[in-house]
DNA sequence: TTAAGTGGTAGGGTTTTCCCTATATTTTTG
DNA sequence: CAAAAATATAGGGAAAACCCTACCACTTAA
């Protein structure tokens, strides 16, 4: 029997992740915390074999701390990252802090207990999306926002004064470098902002690199 | 039958890998080829489930090109590259080009197999060493030339402007969710353009998110 | 206790950004 | 061919960013 422990400040969670390893006959759900200094007097009165532990718990630094510090202490006890965050870095820091597995909150219930037994077994479990994002190297969903994430068609000039403004260049100074008037350069970087659906340059710089169009 | 293609210029190494196979009851090797053009020949003569794809063949250019170009025209063929170079940026950039799987030369037969029967099964392969060269990459390489630094010590109010700008909010906006004059959320922005070393706040935006400051 | 250091708040003034409107050439598209 | 889009230019004006300087509150140290 693989016993689990789940450590998440949204309570409804909790009961739900419960409820699906409930069926399992190989894994049960034997603690569950709700706060990080909980988590560590349950490995210290039980010992527990994995850990599925909610990253932004209540932050993301409580988190990875947490994580450190069960996987330093109790190396034999197996942390699965459980969080709603798709970004690639975060990943990378959590597995850095000894985390065997990573899943995304919308995972399957088959995923789920895939990946306890998977850790369990001395393994890292990573699905195909985690992999995706690896790769990539960039955020994946934005969280179901219809259509405002995309990156929008840029033409060639828009694309070197985007560049450009990246670069801390200045109107005057991009005007110089592309042989055109400062005007023309203003023009584009006017088009950029409608473009993007940002005010000013500031948020462009944000919202491009976000959607990986510099950098 | 899977039927595979093994494309290496590397005589000894295709048959090694040919007779790795030919224990196999459901895959069979139907085509080798040892230079660029033979692949895409072989291709329009007979259809191929799965090819082991040379990255370095002869360049690693030439791979990538011949695995964007087989891709593209026969998306129902799956590419597996096969090399030696353990580069996470190389992995990022043939799976861009269209590669379902990647091994390093130096994998086994049980995973030679297994990362054939998984392709052909329209899903990805990569083996846990890949998985590890891809989560130690270290995220975002500065090429920042001159002591590019590290993240300044922010004084509270510089951090809450920080963010605020990076939320693409005016001077104005800033100063009434602070309960502060324009001027002193001003001469905020102006402390950091100066702690980061940068000209404008389209700068700053970039820099701050380099160094994860915000985002 | 006076002096130096740090962080927060401003005023004045210059430069840059940003928005609106207009015009014209070239390329792309229907 | 005509319509649409991309590119380039331009004036005027409001707003914002940016730079330099100065004052005040608080802490630390000579």
């Amino acid at each position: 029997m693989i016993r689990v422990l789940i450590a998440d400040d949204h309570n409804v969670f909790v009961e739900g992740i419960e409820s699906l390893i409930s069926g399992s006959s190989e894994i049960e759900v034997t603690q569950r915390c709700y706060n990080v200094s909980s988590v560590v007097e349950s490995l210290r009165s039980s010992p527990i074999d994995v850990i599925l532990l909610d990253i932004s718990f209540p932050h993301i630094d409580d988190g990875l701390g947490l994580c450190e510090q069960i996987t330093r202490i109790h190396p034999q006890t197996k942390v699965i990252a459980l969080t709603m965050h798709d970004d690639a870095s975060l990943i990378k820091r959590v597995v850095k802090k000894g985390a065997k597995g990573y899943l995304l909150k919308n995972t399957t219930k088959t995923e789920l207990l895939q990946a306890i037994r998977t850790v369990h077994d001395e393994k890292q479990y990573f699905n195909e999306s985690i992999m995706q994002i690896l790769l990539n190297d960039e955020p994946r969903s934005r969280k179901s926002s219809a259509g405002a994430g995309l990156k929008p068609n840029l033409t060639p000039r828009e694309s070197e004064v985007l560049a450009l403004i990246a670069q801390g260049l200045t109107t005057q100074q991009m005007a110089a470098q592309l042989f055109v008037s400062a005007k023309a350069v203003e023009f584009h970087r006017s088009s950029l902002l409608m473009k993007f659906g940002v005010p000013n340059t500031a948020l462009l710089i944000k919202t491009a690199m976000e959607m990986h169009c510099i950098d």
